[in-house]
Formats: C-alpha cells, sequence, structure tokens
DNA sequence: GTCGACAAGG
DNA sequence: CCTTGTCGAC
C-alpha cells in the first residue's frame, strides 16, 4: 500500500480548520501530524475533522503549543514523554500507532536566543527526545518522526547561511544535538528525495514579501528509521497554501512510502 | 430613473468588507449609508470599494462609531453638524447629495440605560439633529434621512412592546424627541410599504438564536421628506446577510424611489 | 504578521 | 456574541 504522511505548524488550528479541512480532502494524507494547534483539548474541533473522514488525537494547552494527529486511519495512542527536562503541562509530543507505524509528532522548542534560557532548553529537550526515542522504539523497526524540528539541519537549509549561522534554528549547538538525535538511527526522508537546496518549510511573517523571495527556512521534517527510509517514494514541500489569503508561516512538507503488507 | 437606497449598521467594515462587496455587486444599490465602520479615515479601504464600482465618502474615528456613505454615482460632501451638543471627534454624522439627492447618514448614540448620562446624550443630539435639518435643508424640498437611529418607534417595532417598553431604544423619551424630528418634516418610507409589524433590522448577539426566534427591533430605518416620499415604490428588509458566517447584528434595509428626471 | 488572552463596549 | 486595542510570543 501507499503511506502517504504530512506535517504542518498550522499557527492556531482554530484559526485555520477550514483550509486545514480543504487541504486533507484535496491531499487524503494517511496521516497528518500538527504543530502549534493553540487550543486546549476540551476546544480541539474532533467533530469538524470527523465529519471529514479524520479522528484525531492531541494533546493542548492555553495559548501555546499543542500538537496533534489526524488520520482517516484507526490510531493507539504511544504513551510516553520527555521526563524531567521537559516543562511539566507543555504540549510538544505526541505519538501513535498508525497502520503498524509509529508516529512521533514533535514541536520543538523554538529557543528564542542562543544566549538565553530558553536555547538551553532547547538543547536540553533534544537530547532528551534521543533518550525518549532509544527507550521506547528501536532504530532497526520502522519509525516515523515528524513535526516542527526548529532547526534547519544544513546550509542549504537556509536563503543565507553565511549570514544566519549562529541564529536560532542554524546554529552549531543545535546541529550538534539533533545530530546527536539523528545518530540514534534516523534519516532525513525529505533530503533523501530532493538533495538541492532551497526548499524551504518556513517564511517569518516579519519579513515582507518573504515567499516570493524565497527568504526560507527548512525547519519542518519528516525523518524515518532505516527499515522504513528506504521504503520511501517521494517526498516535497506543497507550498500552495502560503499563498491563501491568511497562511500560517509555515506549510506543508509530505513524504510517501511504498509498505508492504495491509 | 429608479433610485435604490440603502442602509446598514456593518459593525466594523474592515471585518465585513467582503461581504458588503458582495452584497453590492448583488443588489447594485445607488447609495449605502453605513454606520459603525469602526475605522480611521486613513484606513478606510476606499480602494477595494473603488474596483466594484462604488466611491466612497467617510467620517471616522479610532475603535468606536464611523460612518460612510457609498454610491456609483459622484457624490459631494454636505457640510455642517450638530454644533456644540455633539462630543467632538465623535464620527456619527455624514451628508452627501447623490443624483441631486441629499443624503444624510446618521449613528444615533444607543444611550446604554435610561438613567445614564449617554441617555441623556442620545436625546440632546436627536434634539440638536432636527435643528441641524432646519438649519441646512427644508422639509419642502426632497431629503433622505439614513442609518441607525437607535430607536424602534411604535409597539410593532419590537418584538415584546410590553416588556421592553421604558428600554433603551423603546423608551418614551426617546419616542418623544424622535417624533419631534419626524414633526420638521419626514416620513417612515419603510413604513409606508410595510405596515404591519414585525419586520426587524437588529438582533442582539447577547439573545441565542435572536433570528430565528425573530426577536428583534427595528432601529434602523429610512425616512424622506414628503417631496420624496411619495415617489418612493417600495421598501424592504434583506435578512439573507444575517444567515452568513459572521454576520452583523443589524442587517439591510432598502428603498426605492421612482425619480422624474436624470 | 499573525496568533491567543484579556478587558471594555454594545 | 462580536469587535476593538493592547499585550506577549514566535
Amino acid at each position: 500500500m501507499n503511506f502517504k504522511v504530512a506535517s504542518f505548524n498550522i499557527n492556531s488550528i482554530r484559526a485555520r480548520q477550514e483550509m486545514l479541512a480543504n487541504w486533507l480532502t484535496k491531499n487524503k494524507p494517511d496521516v497528518i501530524c500538527l504543530q502549534e494547534t493553540k487550543v486546549m483539548d476540551k476546544d480541539f474541533p474532533v467533530e469538524y475533522f470527523q465529519e471529514i473522514g479524520y479522528n484525531s488525537l492531541f494533546k493542548g494547552q492555553k495559548s501555546y503549543n499543542g500538537v496533534a494527529i489526524l488520520s482517516p486511519h484507526p490510531m493507539t495512542p504511544i504513551a510516553g514523554d520527555l521526563g524531567d527536562v521537559a516543562e511539566p503541562g507543555e504540549a510538544r509530543l505526541i505519538a501513535a500507532m498508525v497502520k503498524d507505524i509509529p508516529v512521533v509528532n514533535t514541536y520543538v522548542p523554538q529557543g528564542q536566543a542562543p544566549d538565553s534560557e530558553k536555547f538551553a532548553y532547547k538543547l536540553a529537550w533534544l537530547k532528551a527526545l534521543r533518550d525518549y526515542f532509544a527507550r521506547n522504539f528501536s532504530p532497526d523497526q520502522p519509525l516515523l518522526w515528524m513535526g516542527d524540528f526548529n532547526v534547519a539541519p544544513e546550509p542549504i537549509d537556509v536563503h543565507d547561511p553565511k549570514r544566519l549561522l549562529g541564529h536560532v534554528g542554524f546554529h552549531p549547538e543545535e546541529h550538534k544535538v539533533l545530530n546527536y538525535v539523528k545518530e540514534w538511527g534516523f534519516q532525513d526522508v525529505f533530503r533523501k528525495h530532493q538533495p538541492e537546496g532551497g526548499h524551504f518549510t518556513f517564511w517569518d511573517y516579519r519579513i515582507r514579501q518573504g515567499l516570493v523571495r524565497n527568504l526560507g527556512w527548512r525547519i519542518d521534517h519528516i525523518w524515518a528509521t532505516a527499515p522504513l527510509a528506504e521504503k520511501s517514494t517521494n517526498a516535497w514541500i506543497d507550498i500552495e497554501p502560503r499563498r491563501l489569503a491568511k497562511p500560517s508561516d509555515h506549510t506543508f512538507i509530505l513524504a510517501e512510502f511504498a509498505l508492504s503488507a495491509n
């Protein structure tokens, strides 16, 4: 079977639930990971997405963060968290079994500024995430890690690597710890299919005409363990939704896998 | 020629400029009076309505009030104000010549509560309005007065006249002063064509299901001096826009006149 | 630029 | 219920 997955930092699911429904109806992914839903669980629009055939799993909080996984297939929640490192109440990680594939969706802390407490927290959070993977999964088994990583891994993943090196999101310390997680056993599925640079998933609202000038960052990712990554057939970014009236500052990243059974 | 006029308390022209453009394109009035535009003059979407063939005259302020007249025809502003009575800076009155007809658009103060200062202000404001008409116009000449009067004139203009008598918007003092203005020389054009009750232009947002239960008020009006009123051919309320996703709490009131020349 | 929270006004 | 301005976050 073909298995189509997507990730999208939606920057408020309530402000953009209609655009998401339109996109799902058109693109029909088997699973989509959402970040920055910015909604408490009691207010998540479950029925709204149920009506278009999507089930929802979500972990939210007031105002900030919030993650969700939507799928037309049955989903089983996967328990587990980052332990002491993560601030309690922060909704940044959710995981589910979908079609026998474990899917982990993260909204990695943004990090504010390299000299800030929040930056240290971001590094510690990513470090703890490797331990989370090691505790709960195996690199020899299929596993999907998707979401807003808030890190552009390589120079070709930002529009001006010289100027931006050392900024939050493209900092050597971030690269070090992201590689530390990667070494546990992940491959960058998008990079496998799109080796050239200039493909971005995020354009800062505050940079005028950032999209048409392509002044973006590739900070949203689809990573997989080797046994799954080798089954990927394609990966791409859909920038059309960024041309809509009230777009998110991020856009959709997608990948497809050719799965054997089921 | 047929002369079609409309009035609408839009409750923010920025929040509803698209719905207004749709309505204008469909209904093609020769003039529309808007209240509660809630936008400063520098931010009024002139070009947006120019693109669909409507010219704009407007008087706005920050956050509150704001009036505008839109027309596909050339418009000449008519100077004049209420003098000392009106609070300076309050954008509640605007007037223009359209096709040789003087059009006065008012957003009468709401009045808050009968025992409040604001209620006394409302009464004084309406009294000063008669003086404004007397100073600037003649009851023997065509004149249109349209807008949100914030008064339901008769028992058939509120859904529960017994209970509501004495409330703001249906208070004997308001009826007295509104009649004082009317006696200068106005006729209620809507009432002429729709003698029966139960036709409303406003439903309080805070009354749940107010529209379907028809718990409304007729507080938006189209009044004219005798020489113009006798040329009116029809008047009606369009409640369709109140069924949209983000409706105003008011809706459109319209009238048509058969004018001799031009 | 755009979001959510909040408080004030209707 | 809905909009506005202000605020903090990203």
